[in-house]
DNA sequence: AATAAAATAGTAATCATTACTGATTTAGGT
DNA sequence: ACCTAAATCAGTAATGATTACTATTTTATT
């Protein structure tokens, strides 16, 4: 995280530039329309780098690929078991802090998670009569 | 999940007899002391058919490894993002479903997760300066 | 322009997890 | 108890997202 390289700011482009928490595959492909000769492996070692760094955001969602998240600011996801998507939520407070600090822990990334079924999923739900 | 098997038993056992929020293998190593003989593919697919039943909850910290929670009663996870250690933490309400409901979202599974830094990371950073 | 550090493209290796196969166990009726 | 079908198992092979590696190119600085 030195030195400049167009292939990094293409990809926090990229990033930034979409609120449907992509995969290193979907970067990949999307920032080969500006750099086509871009390397996967080079999107996979930026967003390393920028998770590590703090610039972005890296987020399981347990369907084996890792997610980014270019927003940092303090935001809640949502997460659907049945589709896996992750929709951002607001927070209207900081609901967590408090418990959190009984154990002498510092909520440092500013993001919350919460599991369930989202609105799509559970319309279908209601169609097919569950599960 | 129709038949019963002891494998299944003893997986169970040894998930609910620990609040580390072992890994896969965690759980094979220690299962193998009560049934030698039990195959790591059979400790995989009992923990992901008991996640998908609801039964146990399958965490992902992004360290490359699923890990996995006897506990189902609503509590909330504190991730570290150093030593991507689990901390278990009571939940004094429902913080987040009034915001999940906004989005239609049902908030199914009674995890709730904060990333940040742990108590005994917290303590090295103050010796060794930060990072 | 010269140099060293950093980053890249392309490819090979890793390894947690899943899929597969033939044998064993369970459930439930007879 | 026996019988059958479905479920599960042990053991092993395959998968595939991610990481590591190497030689080359780019960046920052003098």
């Amino acid at each position: 995280m030195k030195n400049y390289s167009r292939q990094r700011e293409a990809i926090l482009n990229v990033l930034r530039s979409t609120d449907t928490h992509p995969t290193a595959n979907w970067i990949y492909e999307n920032v080969r329309e500006v750099l086509p000769n871009i390397s996967l492996g080079t999107v996979y070692r930026n967003l390393s780098a920028l998770s590590k760094a703090g610039e972005i955001l890296c987020i399981n969602v347990g369907d084996g690929f890792d997610h980014y998240d270019g927003d940092i600011r303090p935001h809640a996801h949502l997460h659907c078991k049945k589709c896996d998507c992750i929709t951002d939520a607001r927070l209207t407070g900081d609901p967590l802090s408090e418990i959190a600090e009984e154990h002498g822990f510092i909520p440092q990334i500013p993001v919350y998670v919460v599991y369930g079924i989202c609105k799509n999923c559970k319309k279908f739900d209601e169609i097919s009569g569950g599960n």
